[in-house]
DNA sequence: GCGTCCAGGTCTACC
DNA sequence: GGTAGACCTGGACGC
């Protein structure tokens, strides 16, 4: 396959750091994004409004990232427009963290975070794919997300290099069988949830692009993503985090024994009394409590 | 190599 | 509203 090639830069807001943001959860270390640890790059391959397929290889540069990309065309002015577009919403260059940054200041125990720029938590450049991975996060290994992620993109996507799929559409997963989703993307059980959602969001009766502009109150939008089969408390609290909402904690159990580890010597406290620890934070305390439990996975840059 | 046990969230049925 | 059991997989472990 011929490949072109061409650059764009792409401006950051203030306070802007690349790699926190890369790095703020697993979904760096999901298809199709990657980290290149030897090139100190990090990539997404892209599915375009028409269907083409652009490999975008983000670098950082003062005050912007560099973003090489390779197509399957010659990319166009408009194409070059949807691009910047998709990798915005992926590190979310619109949103205002400088309230979060203000009430962080006023903690000694928080002013790491405003003076490093944490809080961006890289999303998928649809709420689709956040919730699929989301689902796929539930109930088992990381590695085993990794696995169910890999085949989804390697069988369902669309086929860009050898190893290098897109992530599929809701059309595409939605002309699955739950038995191939069982025995081919080794989803098992979370089969069912993952073509129901697609079903639900190809056929139009599910607008969850919406929830990332949605004007409804946090605890009425926290019903909408929880009436997902599949999506509980813990994987609606995530979700949340990635529509700029956060009022959940999303409590998992790494969380859990994180949070023992760090304020309770290592014992055992009930989900209530974690939650009461971070209420005096608002609508800020699901981001405080995220950045607080992995606060030293920066420490060893490439933490995946 | 095989069998068993366990961890990991969510759903459903039941109380 | 709270709880028990089922769901499925990969990994750890013992044989």
């Amino acid at each position: 396959m011929r490949l072109f090639t061409s650059r764009i830069v792409l401006k950051t807001p203030p306070h802007f750091n690349f790699w926190r943001a890369v790095y703020s959860h697993g979904w760096c270390a999901l298809p199709p994004f990657r980290v290149d640890k030897e090139n100190d790059t990090f990539s997404r391959l892209l599915e375009l409004k028409d269907g083409s397929l652009a490999h975008c290889a983000l670098s950082d540069a003062a005050d912007a990232l560099s973003v090489s990309i390779q197509s399957e065309k010659r990319v166009s002015h408009a194409d070059k427009e949807e691009i910047r577009t998709q990798l915005s919403e992926c590190f979310r260059m619109e949103e205002d963290l400088s309230g979060f940054y203000r009430e962080a200041k006023l903690y000694p125990r928080y002013r790491w975070i405003p003076a490093v720029g944490a809080g961006r938590l890289l999303r998928a450049p649809t709420v689709f794919e956040d919730a699929v991975k989301m689902i796929c996060t539930t109930n088992c290994s990381w590695s085993l997300t990794e696995v169910m992620i890999k085949n989804l993109t390697l069988l369902v996507g669309k086929k860009f290099v050898d190893e290098v799929g897109s992530f599929p559409n809701a059309n595409a997963i939605a002309g699955l069988s739950e038995s191939f989703v069982r025995k081919h993307i080794r989803a098992g059980y979370r089969s069912p949830y993952l073509v129901e959602l697609a079903e639900r969001v190809a056929a139009g009766k599910l607008d969850a692009e919406s929830w990332r502009t949605s004007e409804l109150p946090t605890n009425e939008l926290f019903k909408q993503v929880r009436s997902v089969k599949g999506i509980g408390e813990y994987a609606a609290g995530n979700l949340l985090k990635l529509l700029g909402r956060y009022d959940y904690l999303g409590l998992d159990s790494w969380v859990r024994a994180k949070f023992y580890e760090l304020h309770k010597n290592g014992r055992r406290v009930s989900d209530k009394t974690i939650e009461k620890h971070y209420a005096p934070f608002g609508k800020w305390r699901g981001l405080f409590f995220w950045l607080e439990m992995t606060r030293d996975w920066y420490s060893h840059k490439f933490p995946f």
